[in-house]
DNA sequence: CCGGAGGCCTGATGGC
DNA sequence: TGCCATCAGGCCTCCG
């Protein structure tokens, strides 16, 4: 569920709620996978360390631990959210954390996707991970040289963390739909000034995201929502994502939807010719 | 290198 | 109302 700005999203909420130099006192495991098989490693890994910052990279949650030092490295998949909460209980909780202010850091994760492990060093996560899009090292540039490489579609390219990290079903749909190009077209296949208007576009839509608080959509448990419960407003600027036969808002053309890379994907048949 | 199928999971939705 | 198929914001592994 979750992409790069509903992640951020979700960071700079428990920040606000102050998560940030608390103490875990506690673990409890419901879901043995969501920890990574080992829910008595877990705990004993993790209880009695202090939360010393959060951070985010690509769609994964990172919880700095110190005394001593190591990771939280928390990834919410399709369905995941975090809950700081002073109530424990409830449906779909599969892991909590205790903390030492009589709050609990809860793992909510309705499709038990979703994951919260602990790791001594993030190495091995950081070397499977593209560059951020919104760092200013994200130049058309760099962007030009991650298309190259490939004759994959576009879309498939989008989706690949280890190309890009953060983007996501909606953010692929709605950036290729902002730059016009076709959602097939082979990644290597761009002349640069599609390559400038993909870079602007990718910004301007994660930015966008980011700005409207993520993107609240699906249904009921499947909907995103802050950590508080408050939901985003990103859908009320989405595009083409999830439109398959209303018409374009460029030119009234109807959506389409197609299959790339097993991912649903809609995008404008006008607006978005393959040329 | 690449694409496709299947797996992991549960819930919502739409057609009949 | 009930049943069934389909779909879902992610990602991994296996196979050809």
């Amino acid at each position: 569920m979750p992409e790069m700005p509903e992640v951020h999203t979700t960071i700079q909420s428990l920040l606000q709620a102050g998560l940030a130099g608390r103490r875990i006192i506690g673990a409890e495991v419901e879901w043995p996978r969501t920890v990574g098989g080992d829910p008595q490693g877990f705990a004993g890994a993790v209880r009695g360390r202090r939360i010393d910052g959060l951070q985010r990279r690509g769609k994964y949650i990172l919880l700095s631990l110190a005394e001593p030092a190591g990771w939280l490295v928390v990834h919410l998949r399709m369905s995941g959210r975090l809950l700081l909460t002073s109530d424990d209980s409830g449906p779909y909780i599969r892991a909590r954390l205790q903390l030492d202010d009589r709050r609990w850091l809860c793992l909510y994760a309705p499709r038990r996707f979703a994951r919260m492990e602990y790791r001594d060093t993030l190495v091995e996560l950081l070397q499977r991970l593209g560059p951020e899009p919104l760092e200013p090292g994200f130049t058309p540039d760099v962007l030009a040289g991650i298309l190259a490489g490939t004759r994959r579609a576009l879309k498939t390219v989008l989706l690949d963390q280890q190309r890009i990290a953060g983007i996501g079903n909606i953010y692929a749909d709605e950036a290729l739909f902002e730059a016009g190009l076709h959602p097939q077209r082979p990644a290597a296949s761009l002349q640069p000034p599609e390559i400038a208007r993909l870079h602007a576009a990718i910004q301007s839509v994660l930015h966008r995201g980011i700005r409207n608080l993520g993107t609240s959509l699906g249904h009921g448990k499947a909907n995103f929502s802050l950590p508080d419960g408050e939901s985003g407003r990103n859908q009320e600027d989405i595009r083409v994502f999830r439109r398959t036969g209303l018409p374009c808002l460029n030119c009234g053309t109807p959506i389409e939807r197609m299959i790339i890379g097993q991912r649903s994907t809609h995008y404008c048949p006008a607006c978005q010719q393959y040329l």
